[in-house]
DNA sequence: CAAGATTGAACTTTCAATCTTC
DNA sequence: GAAGATTGAAAGTTCAATCTTG
């Protein structure tokens, strides 16, 4: 496929849309299955599950602005993400003392115990599905590929508490 | 697999755990602004577009069972989503004669011609995000990479209408 | 009973409007 | 007025139950 002729910026395109359909089919097999799994096993889901991840990082808590730009939420989605942990007593709410617009989230020790237990079983089997036919190199590779795609990278993390 | 040593197999899993999460952010920056920019230019959803895109490739129409296996969707998902582009003129329902539990989503003339205007902008669109960063060459690798994830390759397709 | 399709209820997320505080 | 947060309405999906036809 050398893209040298006339025809180049035509390949280019057709070239493009294939990964982009690729990465739309990639993302809802892998997603759906986890999900699935993530639910059944531990009554997260994916986004509950990344955000008890990132809270767990941080000893203070975090501003929900914050958390919406690490979760690639919007604000209202945020609110409402951390309604159900608060519910569930996954994650309480501490107010600031110098700005009283900002509410901090912080993990509760009933949160931190959860994600303890579910990441035992979701790191297992995010490792089996996308172990399941690359290898490491082939992981990093397509990794590294992905982080170029712009807002994908914003010096994101790894996914185990601690 | 090469799950050996001790430490072979947790750097595998963080490995793999580091791909998943970007494909969730790749997936995630991808989709919200391609999809904003269908919306807005021709109210279409990226769903909505996929669809017609699979019906653009049948003459005869698709049974719904087969368009929920092409774009990922459930029976339900394929119903509701059929549903708006019959509202909107876009798809017709053809009975099939020979059993009468199936019908067909047939594409009218009007989902041809929206379709074919949407594709213009719509690959244009593919094509800036995804080759902002990447090459022909690393596109491709992509594209090859992910195929290789459980489920998404079906020996799917491509992009364009005719 | 199985397969295709639909429907009601629920979930997750967004957008736009709003409230409070800076 | 701008920033942080919340809320009502709506979109898009899923699941489980149901209906119809085979």
């Amino acid at each position: 496929m050398a893209a040298t002729s006339p025809t180049a910026a035509l390949t280019d395109v057709s070239t493009a849309i294939d990964a982009f359909v690729r990465l739309l089919r990639a993302n809802a097999a892998v997603t759906r299955r986890l999900s699935t799994q993530l639910t059944a096993d531990h009554g997260l889901s994916l986004s509950a599950y990344e955000a008890l991840l990132v809270l767990s990082r941080s000893e203070e808590g975090m501003r929900r602005v914050d958390l919406a730009d690490d979760l690639l939420l919007t604000a209202g989605g945020v609110t409402r993400l951390l309604d159900g942990l608060e519910r569930d007593g996954l994650v309480a709410r501490r107010q600031c003392d110098t700005d009283r617009r900002v509410s901090y989230a912080v993990l509760t020790e009933t949160g931190r115990d959860r994600l303890r237990r579910a990441s035992e079983s979701h790191t297992r089997q995010i490792g089996e599905l996308m172990g399941a036919a690359l290898d490491g190199e082939q992981l990093a590779q397509l990794a590294g590929l992905l982080d170029r795609i712009p807002g994908v990278d914003p010096t994101s993390a790894s996914c185990t508490p601690e």
